[in-house]
DNA sequence: CCGCTTCCTTGACTCATTCAAGAAAACGGG
DNA sequence: CCCGTTTTCTTGAATGAGTCAAGGAAGCGG
């Protein structure tokens, strides 16, 4: 994706088009599950000076207009993605942290509806499966920590 | 639960039992959901000096034998239950952070298995559900924040 | 090009959680 | 019942993700 489509999508969201969003949502779109430091780093390698804070400012303005989903698995950071809308779900690894995504096969949105919903307008139904990745299976000591 | 269960239910575990830890799990089973917080004045009422860090460190403990369970939506801190093993969800107020318990009726573990576990050893699916309480979605302004 | 509004920079700050060192308590053996 | 070893608790400081706030800069409709 290029930048003018970024600034088409930001603009499509009645956003104003400002470099720092753009390469938050480059940065979003091309490391899926990146924690905010990873967010700052790779949008930094074409904006140096950016802040923190305009990264941070950024990513909840595209969470809250729905250009971007976080996720944050117990334990873990605030990470960032841009699938959004299609029901996918995440694996995650209780070892070194790599997340994984998994498309929900089971026909029509499987958990979207709890037994009894309490009077909850429920809106959306998250699953993590928890396990071990690959890696950290076969390696009984496990690769290091917090993959993505 | 008396404090006898709680005590024969820490060494049925091969953990030492201390009034910190006895405390720490009747806070959990009369607070489901509590936040760290909750469960240190809980505790207090009986034991007035405990320090944050024992209350910490029994979680933790606790947690990793399996006697407690911890979740973490997003957002929010971390919390504990003892309702463990019986596959229920949790349904979550996005306005006030109320957190409820619903049992997974779906037959047979319904989001257990990820269509393609791309090679991970799967051991849990944990499906949480977002929207507004009830009264949420009455009160437009909806309730203060971060119920429980 | 102007001006209003929104966004970004800078820097301080909050607060859940963790780290570390020494004191205290648990509990198996004598 | 007391001792010694090991685990746990207390105390106090530190970490780090995320937030707050004020002023300067940039976006964009006119």
């Amino acid at each position: 994706m290029h930048a003018e489509d970024y600034s088409a999508t930001l603009r499509s969201s009645s956003l104003r088009v400002t470099k720092q969003r753009v390469a938050v949502l480059a940065a979003v779109d091309t490391h899926p599950h990146a924690d905010t430091e990873t967010v700052i780093r790779s949008v930094r390698e074409s904006l140096p000076d950016v802040s923190h804070q305009a990264v941070y400012d950024s990513l909840h303005t595209l969470t809250a207009v729905g250009l971007v989903r976080s996720i944050q698995p117990s334990g873990s950071v605030a990470r960032y993605e841009r699938r959004i809308g299609d029901n996918h779900h995440h694996l995650v690894c209780r070892s070194c942290g790599l997340i994984v995504d998994v498309d929900c096969t089971v026909g029509r949105a499987p958990c979207l509806s709890p037994s009894h919903d309490h009077g909850f307008a429920v809106d959306q139904a998250e699953v993590t499966f928890w396990g071990l990745c690959p890696d950290c299976r076969s390696g009984s000591e496990g690769p290091s920590d917090q993959g993505d």
